[in-house]
DNA sequence: ATGTCC
C-alpha cells in the first residue's frame, strides 16, 4: 500500500487517520515490509469496516492481514451495543475456526520409534477432507443439544474430561447460541461431521517445543523444551459455512431497510438490535458451540490414538481459542467502560494479565494465545498483554497469512513433491489430497516468524514458545 | 473455509 497514507506510531504500528466515509481511524500492524506489501483490496476492506454504523475506537489489521469476503482476514472491528451492527462477513465462513493445543507429558525422544505409526493411526481415526464425515452421527434433538452446549455438551456425553472446559474460551460454551436460528440445511450438513477436521488450512499436528522465550510463562502454561504437544486447527465445518451462506444475502437485502448504505456489497451487516442481527447472533453462537464441540470430539479421538500407541501419555488441554468470532466484551472507549461487539476475523483473542475471564492459573501471565503456522512451519504460543486492550481490543494475529491464491499455489507446487520435501526435514505428512498439500505449500504463506516478531513489537502479544511439527494430518 | 459452482 501507499505508505504515505499512514502515520507511523511505533516500529510496527501505523495509523490511517479517518477520511472520506470512515467513521474511525484504522490501525495497521507490521514491519515496513508487511505494510508495503498490503494489497489495495485489503486496505479498502479495512476502510469499509471503519465506515460501518456504530464502529468505535479503531479498526485493526493484523500483520497477517489479507483480503477476505467483504471484511479482511486478520481484521478486528468493534461496535457499540446500542448503535452498532453485526456482520456475517465480519465473522467469516468458518465460524469459530480456531486452534487448541494439548500437552502430552512426553518428550520428543519418546516418539522416535513410533512417529510414523502414530501418524497412520491419527490419519485413520480422525476423519479429514472436504465433505468428509465420521462415525459420530447426531440424530434427532442431539444436534440442537450440541449447538446449545458446545464443548460442555461433548464432555457431558463422555467426550473429554470436565477439566478441559476451564481451558476453553468462554468455558467451552457460547451463551448467545440459539439453535432455532440455524438454517435446517446447516444442521443437516453437520449430522455426520462431528469430530472431523475438514480441509483447506485445517490440520492436526503433533509438535515439539523447539524454543522457550519466557520460562515463567511457559511453566505456568505447563510446557518445557522438547515437550510433545498436539495442536488441532479446525472449525464448524459445513454448519458454519451454511450459516454464513444463508445470512449474508439476508443481511445484504435488509441493509437499505435499516438505513444502512453498505460501503461494498460483500460487507453485509444488520443492526445488532434488529431482529435479523439477533437471529444471526443466535446462529453464530450455535456455530461457535459447534466448533468447540468439534475440537472436543477430535481431542477425544486423539486421546484414544495415544492410548493405543503411547499409553504413558497424559493429554491435557493447554488452551482452545477461536479466531473467527464476534463476542460481547467490555472495553474503555474515550475513558468510559462500554459493552462492545468485537468482530475478530482471522484474529485471535489475546486477553491480558488480570482479565476477569481468565482461569486463575493464567491471571498473572495473560491468556495463552495459540498461533498456527502454515503446514511444515513453526507454530507459536504467545501470551496476551495488558496494552492490547487499548491498542487492538485484546486481539492479535492468527497465523502466517496467505501470499498466494490457492489457484496459483496449485499451479506452482506439486503436492507429492512438497510431501517428500517436508519428509526430508523430518516432518511426516498424511493426507487424502495432494491438491490440498499444493495449496498449503509453505511458500504460499508469509513467514510466520516475521508475523510473530511484528505482533510482539506492536505490543499486542508476547512470545512464550515456538513449536515445530513432527507429523501433520491434512484434510 | 466449503458436499472446492444450486
Amino acid at each position: 500500500m501507499n505508505i504515505k497514507l499512514l502515520k507511523q506510531e511505533s516500529p510496527c504500528r501505523w495509523r490511517m487517520e479517518k477520511y472520506g466515509p470512515m467513521r474511525v481511524d484504522a490501525l495497521f500492524f507490521g514491519n515496513k515490509d508487511i505494510i508495503l506489501e498490503l494489497d489495495d483490496t485489503t486496505v479498502s476492506q479495512v476502510r469499509d469496516v471503519a465506515s460501518l454504523p456504530g464502529v468505535v475506537g479503531q479498526v485493526c489489521a493484523m500483520p497477517d492481514a489479507h483480503s477476505g469476503y467483504g471484511f479482511p482476514i486478520g481484521g478486528v472491528g468493534a461496535f457499540d451495543e446500542k448503535h452498532g451492527v453485526i456482520s456475517a462477513g465480519g465473522v467469516g465462513f468458518d465460524i469459530s475456526c480456531g486452534v487448541r493445543t494439548l500437552t502430552t507429558g512426553l518428550k520428543k525422544q519418546d516418539l522416535i520409534t513410533c512417529d510414523a505409526k502414530l501418524a497412520d493411526l491419527l490419519f485413520k481415526r480422525i476423519p479429514s477432507g472436504a465433505g468428509v464425515g465420521g462415525d459420530i452421527i447426531l440424530e434427532g434433538d442431539q444436534l440442537d443439544e450440541m449447538l446449545l452446549g458446545g464443548a460442555s455438551w461433548a464432555v457431558g456425553q463422555g467426550v473429554g474430561k470436565p477439566e478441559d472446559l476451564g481451558r476453553i474460551e468462554g468455558n467451552g460454551r457460547n451463551n448467545f447460541a440459539d439453535p432455532c436460528k440455524v438454517p435446517l440445511k446447516a444442521k443437516q450438513r453437520m449430522r455426520n461431521q462431528m469430530g472431523s477436521l475438514g480441509s483447506g488450512n485445517h490440520y492436526l499436528e503433533v509438535q515439539y517445543v523447539e524454543e522457550i522465550y519466557d520460562k515463567a510463562k511457559a511453566a505456568a502454561f505447563g510446557i518445557g523444551i522438547d515437550d510433545v504437544v498436539v495442536s488441532i486447527h479446525c472449525g464448524s465445518r459445513g454448519l458454519g459455512h451454511q450459516i454464513a451462506k444463508d445470512y449474508l444475502p439476508m443481511m445484504a437485502k435488509a441493509a437499505p431497510g435499516f438505513g444502512i448504505k453498505l460501503p461494498h456489497k460483500d460487507i453485509a451487516c444488520a443492526p445488532i438490535n434488529s431482529e435479523l442481527g439477533r437471529d444471526y447472533l443466535g446462529a453464530m453462537g450455535a456455530g461457535i458451540n459447534c466448533a468447540l464441540a468439534n475440537r472436543q470430539a477430535i481431542t477425544h479421538l486423539v486421546r484414544e490414538c495415544f492410548t493405543d500407541t503411547l499409553p504413558q501419555a497424559d493429554l491435557r488441554l493447554l488452551y482452545d481459542v477461536s479466531h473467527n468470532t464476534c463476542h460481547r466484551e467490555e472495553f474503555k472507549i474515550n475513558g468510559k467502560k462500554k459493552n462492545l461487539w468485537v468482530h475478530r476475523k482471522g484474529a485471535t483473542r489475546a486477553l491480558g494479565p488480570g482479565h476477569p475471564e481468565l482461569p486463575r492459573e493464567f491471571k498473572k501471565h495473560g491468556q495463552p494465545v495459540i498461533i498456527g503456522g502454515s503446514m511444515g512451519t513453526a507454530s507459536y504460543i504467545l501470551s496476551g498483554t495488558k496494552d492490547s486492550a487499548e491498542i487492538s481490543f485484546s486481539s492479535c494475529c492468527h497465523g502466517a497469512g496467505r501470499v498466494m491464491s490457492r489457484a496459483k499455489a496449485r499451479k506452482n507446487f506439486k503436492g507429492n513433491k512438497i510431501q517428500k520435501e517436508l519428509g526430508r526435514h523430518g516432518i511426516i505428512i498424511r493426507t487424502g489430497s495432494f491438491k490440498g498439500i499444493a495449496e498449503e505449500a509453505p511458500l504460499a504463506y508469509k513467514d510466520v516468524d516475521m508475523i510473530i516478531e511484528s505482533t510482539q513489537t506492536a505490543g499486542i502479544a508476547e512470545k512464550v514458545a515456538r513449536l515445530r511439527p513432527i507429523l501433520c494430518i491434512k484434510g
